[in-house]
DNA sequence: GTTTCGTAAGATGTCTGACATCTTACAGAG
DNA sequence: CTCTGTAAGATGTCAGACATCTTACGAAAC
């Protein structure tokens, strides 16, 4: 029932912004160029230069632009974060699992490979910590959210590769403000202290394809009940 | 050789980014809680409306607050993206192939349960012409590059799970940067087409185990590559 | 002729102040 | 009790000004 449409809502600044990230991403900016400076774009896009300077901020925040105090504001990347950042807010938990699954198992592929001792034993100690956090009341709840997040950022770590450990890290903190969104309608099991175990033996075993298949079996499980309220859901109430 | 220690550099609004920051990842500011308005955050924080205003977008931007105009200002996400976002930048390739690697055999594993006759139709298009693509050329080069991305992306979209799509399509664009400044340097290995054809063969015979495999042995042989090249890269001068 | 230093231009960083516009809540008219 | 109009508070935008840093160029010293 929406006969008049809503006016073009958008503000000043994020029309700035999406020239600014369409000039980048369509490469008429390619990466390592100067772009324009704040006066220039002020001019050229007929806004004030705080508005160019938010948009600008808000790309340079992102790793799109680059700011030289001084000097002008050059072209990091032309990848454009925001649907990622703005998708993974809006999804569903099923969606964000299925991507930490795929960190998951290759983080434990990867752990096993290039584990040292030393990372064994905080494995272990993190492991121990975990199975001891098994509250059932509210705060024993995220207490033991926080202690099997710090297990899985651990076998993380343990493959050196930043990236994966930043991204893994990013997406554990979302996930779990997205099944804390699902558990207040619905249970959702947790995968046991066995299956944890035999992730960091296969780990310590330098067993990469059991450290996989490990580390599915772990959030297999969960996934699936979630699989089934996404089915529930399409046949409930649901848009967007 | 720094006797001197090169003063505070740090601006103003990036103080107050990583003020506003640390207060959402601290939980102080829990997730859905309204932040204090922009003039009591300049008043508080000793600084002016514009510095807070800046700091607050650029964390909209990153889906960390949501401005209601009118309103006020909302805590949307705990996560903080900085350090993903900007740890992608400054990674090596091999770090950044690894997680790519992670995308692709999940994508695949999905795909292959859940991708339609019209997709099945639409990835072999697209293989079809990323075959054709194989210039020697500098363009002929990057054409292939964004044929090749194109049925990654497209085996992707056969998942529909967005999370997914929107991860991989961030960071094929940062792989393909990464990449391109490696092989200045570097040969690197393509995959051949019969590999591609094994992964979407799998896909098509809905075996999703098999999916997965053929889409880890796709880029093996380029992260092997890397693999190398890091060794060198240790042995040799590198730094930052 | 080469090196070094000082200066000027251009760019970003920050602040002050003001006004516009939207959202929300509250009080009064019906 | 419902609806409407008003007022308060918050964000959106703009204008102008000054501070500070980077860079490049030219002059002076060697």
């Amino acid at each position: 029932m929406v006969a008049l449409s809503p006016v073009p809502s958008g503000s000043t600044v994020d029309a700035v912004l999406d020239q600014l990230q369409h000039e980048v991403s369509g490469g008429s900016w390619p990466v390592g160029e100067r772009i324009p400076g704040e006066l220039d774009l002020a001019a050229q896009l007929g806004v004030s230069r705080p508005a160019v300077r938010e948009a600008i901020r808000a790309l340079s925040h992102c790793g799109v632009l680059e700011v030289r105090r001084g000097d002008g504001t050059y072209v990091r990347s032309s990848a454009d974060p925001r649907p990622l950042l703005g998708g993974v807010a809006h999804a569903t938990a099923r969606d964000v699992f299925e991507v930490q699954l795929a960190y998951d198992v290759q983080a434990a592929r990867l752990a096993a490979r290039r584990r040292t001792p030393a990372d064994l034993e905080r494995l272990e100690e993190l492991l121990r910590a975990r199975d001891a956090a098994t509250g059932a009341d509210e705060h024993g709840a995220a207490e033991f959210g926080a202690a099997d997040a710090r297990f899985h950022l651990g076998v993380a770590e343990a493959t050196r590769n930043p990236v994966l450990i930043e991204a893994m890290r990013f997406f554990i903190v979302r996930l779990g403000e997205a099944m804390r969104a699902v558990r207040l309608d619905h249970e959702v099991p947790e995968a046991g202290p066995a299956r944890h175990r035999d992730v960091l033996d296969a780990i310590a075993a330098a067993d990469p394809d059991a450290a996989a298949r490990a580390a599915a079996a772990v959030v297999e499980p969960t996934l699936a009940v979630l699989e089934t309220l996404v089915g529930r859901a399409s046949d409930g109430g649901e848009d967007r």
